[in-house]
RNA sequence: GGUCUGGUAGUUCAGUUGGUUAGAAUACCUGCCUGUCACGCAGGGGGUCGCGGGUUCGAGUCCCGUCCAGACCGCCA
């Protein structure tokens, strides 16, 4: 038996007790009389005590020869602390140690096992193994764990059934870039990892299985970010007999529960907001909503003047900002550097202090008088001491740039409390989208999307304007779930795919198996699906998702620690029929 | 594909205007230490300044290229 306990569990009521612990040596505190070695789990710290007096020479002699990470296996009496350490759980009690076994001996670390370690990111991907071996990772994945327990439950409470689907698919043109892998039994050909398993979940519809959920892997081959992998986890949702209003309930219900259940914050009805009042207030699609500074349009208060700026802009648009008329000219003069990146891409901003004696200062005083500049302040909401921030130019670009100064701003102020928690739905998302390198339409969402049966008409005239039965979860400025109500009848998927731009013979080769399935009785169906890694991250006060994966990709994709993606031999590309072309 | 930041001891970083033998903290090793828990004290070892080229009497420092890491834009139905 190498363990009778764990080392986070032992108390002042088991004093006296025989026990035996194994783990790893965390510190090894030597005072020459005395050698202390704290223990470590996943449970926690234990400290062993050995002792010249208490300990036999031998066991002294090996103790010292420890050092930290080795692996080792205690027997000892759990004894009183003389010195008592408020500080950890275990620290009314010690292990008076008379026997040591050296389970394993392991070299000294490159970085430290402390929940603030000295090590950079870089250093902790090449040593992941290490890495979950601190406290804040190991927690992650524990939290991690315990969420998906809580869906699982909770979805499977509701009668979902979880079906897993297959890896090896068809690749797509639509949507993202697809992982592909040889077939090396069928030569030439590939199959691909799916982006996710759409249409495999509408088939289950059709197959009958009204309610199903999977925690499934998916891969997208695009470039990654702080929260994006290109191999994630989603909550993979389907149901059939919905409507959008159904769907929004039970995940409305599931998000609540979570909440509840885990940072035990009640939640009432969550807002919901057209896609298009979300462009236009927040100038964003998934806005944060825990705090304010939502866009004024200031064209019919900014166009009548002499500044041809604004004069000439499609859209004027400001927000205020809570306190900043007490800004420097030099901070304001960075602020303008900030939305001029080239990341951001403003030309330029134009800013007015709102004074505490109600007075207005401008950037562009010699254009715009008091009264003009007060209506600027009642259009953006801003108050005495605020500061207006104002840009201008074409209408989708100016508000992805004021939208990105909001979040940079709301940064600084500390308005983005990751205790709070402000989850929104947004709705009526447009069923297609221009694409100007392709200069087509393509599905906003995906092409199994359903319009809104009123805008069909529109198809043909406006297809712009069509909006689907699609809808996204925010939470905290993040796009936590979307779904949509499917197509389930062959007219209007064909329909769909002619939009897209795909000849009836296209549209067959890739997706006829769903148009065949749709001639055997489709029922109406919907889903949703999470982001898995993304939720537990918000869940868990973090912006990034990679410490609640045990294993993630870096910035390029690689996983530094394995070092993959790597090479293959001639051997297996010759298997695969492959040849390089380098 | 692009923008920005960084790469110096095992690790995290400092390194001035280009100028002597490149520093600190921590980790590591040795010794001491009668209750430690960020133990303490004394001593010690440890450097291809990412890599390649250039400018210069002289480069960690300036220039060019390149690789790696991180954040962001494009991209992510």
């Amino acid at each position: 038996m190498y363990r009778s306990h764990s080392c986070g569990e032992l108390r002042t009521s088991d004093i006296n007790k025989e026990v035996t612990l194994s783990g790893w040596v965390q510190k090894v505190r030597d005072k020459g009389f005395m050698i202390w070695v704290d223990l470590r789990d996943r449970y926690g710290i234990t400290q062993l005590i050995f002792d010249e007096e208490r300990t036999s020479s031998d066991v002294v002699e090996k103790a010292k020869t420890l050092g930290r990470e080795f692996v080792i296996q205690v027997k000892g009496t759990v004894i009183e602390r003389e010195s008592k350490n408020p500080n950890m759980p275990t620290g009314d009690i010690e292990i008076l140690v008379s026997e040591l076994n050296i389970l394993n001996e392991s070299h000294t670390p490159p970085f430290t096992i402390e929940d603030e370690t000295d090590g950079g990111e870089d250093i902790r991907m090449k040593y992941r193994y290490l890495d979950i071996r601190r406290n804040p990772v190991k927690d992650s994945l524990m939290f991690r764990h315990q969420v998906a327990m809580k869906v699982r439950n909770y979805l499977s409470e509701a009668d979902f059934i979880e079906v897993e689907t297959p890896y090896l698919i068809k690749s797509t043109p639509e949507g993202a870039r697809d992982f592909v892998v040889p077939s090396r039994m069928n030569e030439g050909q590939f199959y691909a990892l799916p982006q996710s398993p759409q249409t495999f979940k509408q088939l289950l519809m059709v197959g009958g299985m009204d309610k199903y959920f999977q925690i499934v892997k998916c891969f997208r081959d695009e470039d990654l970010r702080a929260d994006r992998q290109p191999e994630f986890t989603q909550i993979d949702c389907e149901m059939a007999f919905v409507e959008q209003e159904d769907i929004l309930n039970i995940f409305e219900g599931l998000t609540r529960h979570l909440i509840k259940d885990i940072k035990g914050q009640e939640i009432s009805d969550f807002p919901r907001m057209t896609y298009d009042e979300a462009m236009r207030t927040y100038g964003n699609d998934k806005p944060d909503i825990r705090f304010g500074m939502k866009f004024g349009e200031l064209n019919e208060v900014a166009q009548h003047k002499e500044f041809k700026v604004f004069n000439d802009a499609e859209l004027v648009v400001g927000i205020a900002v809570p306190g900043g008329a007490s800004y420097t000219r030099k901070e304001i003069d960075k602020l303008i550097d900030w939305v001029r990146r080239p990341q951001v891409g403003a030309l330029g901003m134009v800013y007015v202090k709102c004074n505490e004696d109600g007075s207005f200062k401008s950037s562009v005083d010699k254009f715009y008088d008091q009264e003009d500049l007060s209506k600027w302040a009642e259009t953006t909401g801003a108050k005495a001491g605020d500061l207006i921030c104002i840009l201008s130019g074409q209408g989708n670009k100016v508000r992805g740039q004021l939208s990105a100064l909001r979040m940079e701003l709301a940064e600084r102020l500390g308005l983005r409390n990751p205790e709070e928690f402000a989850p929104l739905w947004v709705v009526d998302f447009p069923l297609l989208e221009w694409d100007e390198d392709t200069e087509r339409y393509h599905a906003m969402h995906h092409p199994f999307t359903s319009p809104k049966p009123e805008d069909i008409p529109l198809l043909d005239s406006k297809p712009g304007d069509v909006r689907a039965n699609a809808y996204d979860l925010v939470l905290n400025g993040n796009e936590i779930g979307g779904g949509s109500i499917r197509i389930h009848d062959k007219e209007t998927q064909a329909l769909m795919f002619d939009h897209l731009g795909f000849t009836p013979e296209e549209a067959k080769e890739q997706f006829g198996f769903l148009m065949d399935a749709f001639q055997y009785g489709a029922p109406p169906h919907g889903g949703i699906a999470f982001g898995f890694d993304r939720l537990v991250a918000i869940l868990g006060g973090q912006e990034t998702i990679r410490d609640f994966i045990a294993f993630p990709k870096n910035n390029n994709g690689r996983d530094v620690m394995i070092d993959a993606p790597a090479n293959i031999d001639q051997g297996q590309l010759k298997e695969l029929h492959i040849q390089l072309d380098l």
